[in-house]
DNA sequence: CATGAATGAGAATTCATTCAT
DNA sequence: TATGAATGAATTCTCATTCAT
C-alpha cells in the first residue's frame, strides 16, 4: 500500500529515530516525527499504512541491516572462535556508533504489546539464528564445548552482549566497542571445550 | 501523600500485575485495574498518585523482595561458587513461580520513558550490586578469575538470566529452573580462575 | 456496554436532533452535540458507543415512539377506511408537532452507507408492517379492492405521506396535518373496492 | 470556472457514479473515482471547481436527461389518463435500465446538507412541474378529480414512485418496470373523476 | 474512606484541494 | 492540459484524573 521510495521515507524514519531516541516512544507523536522531518502530518501517511507500520519499519530496517552487517564481518572467517571474537566486536561496534537506533531498537521498542512485537521478532530470530549457526558450528568442530544447548549457549552470548549495551545506553561514559576484548575472553573461557 | 497500608493497597497492586500480564502494559487503563481490584476508580488514587507511581510500587515490591528472597538464599553460603549457583537458581525458580509478576517486571515495565525507569533503576541496582557483591567476593577467594571487571561480569550473569527468562516468557513450553544447572555451569565455567 | 439512563441520555439525544437539524448531519460534530447538550465530549462516549450509535438511537428512539403512538391511535377503530384516516392523521400530526425530530429523521438520517441504515430498518419495517396489516385486513373485509399488492399499496401509502411530509419540511408556510383529509380522500378514492 | 468539455468530463461522471453506486458516497474519495476514471487526482480539478460541484452535475446530467425523456415519451400522448400512464411506465423503465444512477440520485444524494440540496432542487422542480402540468391538464379537461390540490397530487404521484424505486433499489428481485400497470392502475382510480 | 460520573486535553488518521513540474 | 505528491485542517474517540456526594 504505502510507498517507500525517495528521500522523504528515509527522512521520516530518520526523524522518527531521532525524535524516539529523544523522547521516548510514548511521548513521540505523529507530529512531532513530520516536524522533526520537514515534512506535514499527513505526508507521514503517504509513506506508512500507521504509526505502528512505521515502528516496524524503523526496527527491520536498522536491526536487518544490522544482523547483514555482522553476517558479512563474520563471513570470510572459518575458525569458530574467531568468528564469536568477530560477532562481539562487530554487535558492539556497530551500536556504539549509532547511539540513537541502538536506544530506539534495544530500548524503545521493547515495547511488548501491539502487532510490532511479531513484527521485530522475525528479524530478531535472524540474528538469534546466526548466532546459533556459530555455536552450532563450534561445537562440531570441537571449538565449543559440546554439552550446553545451542539455545542456552545463544542466549548467554545475546543476552551478555544486550545487556551490556543497554548499559551503556543509559550511561555512556565509556567505550562500548572497548569492552570487546574482555567480553570474547569471558565468554570463550565459558564455551570453550576443555 | 497517598497512605500505603490495608488490604486495599495490595488487592490493587495484585490487580495491575494481573490486568497487565494479560492484557499489557499499554492496554490496562486504571478502569480495568480498578475492577479488577474490586474498588472503583477514584479509589486508586487514594493508594496511589498516579498511574505511574502505581507501576513504580508494583516494580519496587516485586523486584525488591525478589531482591531480599535472592539475597537470603545466599545468605548462608560460604562458597563463592555455590553462591554463583544458588543465584542461578534462585532467580529462575522464583520468577518461574510468578510468571505474572516475570512478565509484568521484565517484559512490560521495560518501558524507559516515563519517570518509571528512574524508579525502578534503583532496586534493580540493588540485584546489580548483589551480584557485583558476589562476584568480588569469588575474585578476591580466588574462586573467579579476577582479571575481568566486576561490572562486566555482572552484565555477563544478569544478562544470560535475563535473556534466558525473556525466552522463557514467550514460549513457556520448558522448565525454567530446570535450566539452572546448564546455566550455572556455563557461567562457572567462564569464570573460573585457571 | 454504554448505559442509557438518566437525563444525560435524554440531554443529549435532544440536543443530537437539535444540532442535526440545524446544521446538517454532516456538519454536526461530538463537539457541537456536547456542547449543545452542557456536557463534555468524553461524556458522550459515556451514554454511546460511538456517534454511529448515537444516530441509530435518534433514530430508533423517535421512530419507534411514532411507531408505537400511530399503533395505539388506530387500536380502537374496527373500521378498514377509518383506519385509514387516521394513520394518515397521526403520521402528518405527530410529524408536525415534532419538526426537529421530523428533519433528521425522515431527511438528515436518510444516509445511505454506515451501519445506520441496517439498524435503522428494523424500526422502519414495523411500521410498514404496520400499514401493510391495515391493508390486508381492510382487503379481507371489502373496504380495499384485493387486486392489489399489499406491498404496493403500502408503498403508495407511504411514499405519498413520505413526500408531503418533505415537501413540507423544505417549506413550511402550511399547515401539514391540514392536508390529512385531502390525502386521506385521494388514498382512498383509489384504494377503494368499487 | 472548470470546463465542461471533453470526454474526461465524462469519464469522470460516469466513474463518480460507478464508485458511488459501488461504495457509497460518504465513502467515495476523489482519489478513488479518479483512479477509476482514469486521471489523475488533480485533474479533476480541471473539470469540476469541487467535489460538490461535481455531485451537483453527477445529479443535473442524470435527473435532467431523465426528465426530458420523459417529457419526450409524453410529448404526442393528448389524453391526460394515458400520459399518466406513461409517466409511470417511463419512470420506471428509465430507472430500472440506469440502476448505478438511480441509486446514486435517488439514494446517494438525498444527503441534504451540502449545498446540493439547493442546485438538485431545481432540477428536481422540473420534474415537478412537468408532473403538476400533466395533473392541471387533466383535471381541466375532466378526466381527473378536480377537487385535489396539484401539488398534493403530484406528491402522491412522485412519493408513490419514488418509494417503490427505493424498495426496488434495496431489494432487486422483481421486475421494477413490470409494477408500471399496477402502479397506475392505483393512481389512476385514486384521481379519476367520478 | 469510597464512589463513579464527568472531564477535556490529547493523538492518530483522513481526504479535499493545491501547485510545482 | 495533466500529474500526483504534499498539505494541514478537521474529527472521532481515549483515558488518567478529579470531585461532589
Amino acid at each position: 500500500m504505502a510507498k517507500k521510495k525517495g528521500e522523504k521515507y528515509e527522512a521520516i524514519l530518520e526523524a522518527a529515530v531521532k525524535v524516539i531516541a529523544t523522547n521516548g516512544y510514548s511521548n513521540s507523536q505523529i507530529n512531532k516525527i513530520a516536524r522533526e522531518a520537514g515534512v506535514a502530518d499527513g505526508t507521514v501517511y503517504l509513506y506508512f499504512d500507521s504509526k505502528e507500520e512505521m515502528m516496524i519499519d524503523v526496527f527491520n530496517e536498522f536491526v536487518g541491516g544490522f544482523v547483514e552487517e555482522v553476517r558479512l564481518e563474520m563471513a570470510d572467517i572459518t575458525d569458530s572462535a574467531q568468528k564469536l571474537q568477530k560477532l562481539v566486536e562487530a554487535h558492539l561496534t556497530i551500536l556504539e556508533a549509532n547511539y540513537n537506533k541502538a536506544v530506539v531498537c534495544l530500548v524503545e521498542l521493547r515495547q511488548p504489546d501491539i502487532k510490532l512485537r511479531q513484527a521485530t521478532g522475525e528479524v530478531l530470530r535472524r540474528y538469534f539464528r546466526l548466532i546459533e549457526e556459530l555455536v552450532e558450528e563450534g561445537q562440531a568442530n570441537g571449538t565449543f564445548n559440546a554439552e550446553f544447548d545451542k539455545h542456552l549457549v545463544r542466549r548467554m552470548i545475546y543476552g551478555t552482549l544486550d545487556e551490556i549495551v543497554i548499559s551503556w545506553v543509559y550511561n555512556r561514559r565509556y567505550s562500548l566497542s572497548g569492552q570487546a576484548p574482555q567480553v570474547y575472553k569471558m565468554l570463550i573461557d565459558g564455551l570453550s571445550a576443555s
